[in-house]
DNA sequence: ACCCCTTGGTTCGGTCAATGAACTCGCTCA
DNA sequence: TGAGCGAGTTCATTGACCGAACCAAGGGGT
């Protein structure tokens, strides 16, 4: 949308909410975020948008506390925005507007399918939480490919995020670094 | 915002539920329209939206099915909107928004609390559901303000909404059509 | 010492949606 | 005959988004 970002007049907790969540590219970007995504390379790969607007949403989140920056190298100074916890609770919102498109807008079906990993193994509900066990940590959640999901997509995290993930795990850079961190 | 309103190349049912959804303005008709606002003016007076924008909502979110097109009138020729079934399941995602909002932006509480009414009278959760009773329908969801609610809106609607309210019953116009129906 | 690469941005001209004020249309009521 | 209402449409202006180019701090290689 192109909007004055603002909803002056509107006194509500939805208007507030949608003041921050309701800017173009937002909930995208918290969607990577709890895909596992950290890093403003990683985010720009994934999602097609100008830098200036990835830039500027990733300052916006960091402020209203969505999203941590934490330092992964001092020199050269290097940030990555990781999930907050206030950033894991938008989970909900994000699967519940997910199956509304699913079961409402005309599509082919899921493009993610969520599991509770380990021992139980359910599918979780349009709300995100686990049918068995009730609400799920995040990490404990695994994602897999749906039948929506197409494959038109060719950078490398996207690549990446094709095969089975568990929420939040690093992916891109952050998952690489991780990895020589380990081997060393 | 100002958005181009589509995510090429975001594959993803939450990219399908925002194209919809997360325009500028959108979300606050389909609160309205829960709250039980139906009619052009009506809408037109509690938001602040231009009303080329408010024309165009309506009229996307009736393609979406979100709303029906009801004609109230033949002579002159008068539809109004109302939610549909689709539209209704809207409810969790929205509060759960609100909801959100109220536990992480700062505010002063949560401008409107919701009971079931009837015998069971409960608090609603988070995600709109009695925690006694589970899924609640619309009808029998009680609005009442709360201490976050500012009382800058003076347009008949606004007041109207600031008394105890059950969800869906209409209000504005097409309330008082209603009212000189029974009536007669 | 020099050049190039990577990461994480900022700057800037152009476009496209939102804004808000004015205007239209069909109809009713006095 | 004319004022008024509901439900829009039209149109000039503003401002957010777009995308391409540019910048800067630090490697790493030679």
């Amino acid at each position: 949308m192109a909007l004055g970002k603002d909803y002056e007049g509107q006194s509500c907790s939805l208007a507030r909410a949608l003041e921050l969540l309701g800017e173009r590219w937002t909930l995208l970007i918290v969607r990577d975020a709890i895909y596992g995504v950290r890093r403003y390379s990683d985010f720009l790969a994934r999602l097609d948008t100008p830098r200036a607007v990835l830039s500027d949403r990733l300052h916006r989140l960091t402020e209203a506390g969505v999203l941590d920056r934490v330092r992964y190298s001092e020199a050269p100074p290097r940030d990555e925005y990781v999930l907050s916890d206030s950033g894991r609770q938008l989970w909900p919102i994000i699967v519940a507007l997910s199956s509304w498109a699913d079961d409402h807008l005309t599509g082919d079906g899921p493009c993610r399918i969520f599991h509770h990993a380990g021992a139980c193994g359910r599918e979780l509900d349009g709300a995100g939480a686990c049918p068995h066990c009730g609400r799920v940590a995040l990490e404990e959640i695994e994602m897999t490919p749906g039948p929506g999901l197409d494959s038109t997509r060719t950078d490398a995290v996207s690549l990446e995020l094709r095969a089975p993930h568990r929420l939040l795990a690093p992916v891109g850079s952050a998952r690489e670094a991780e990895a020589r961190e380990v081997g060393a």
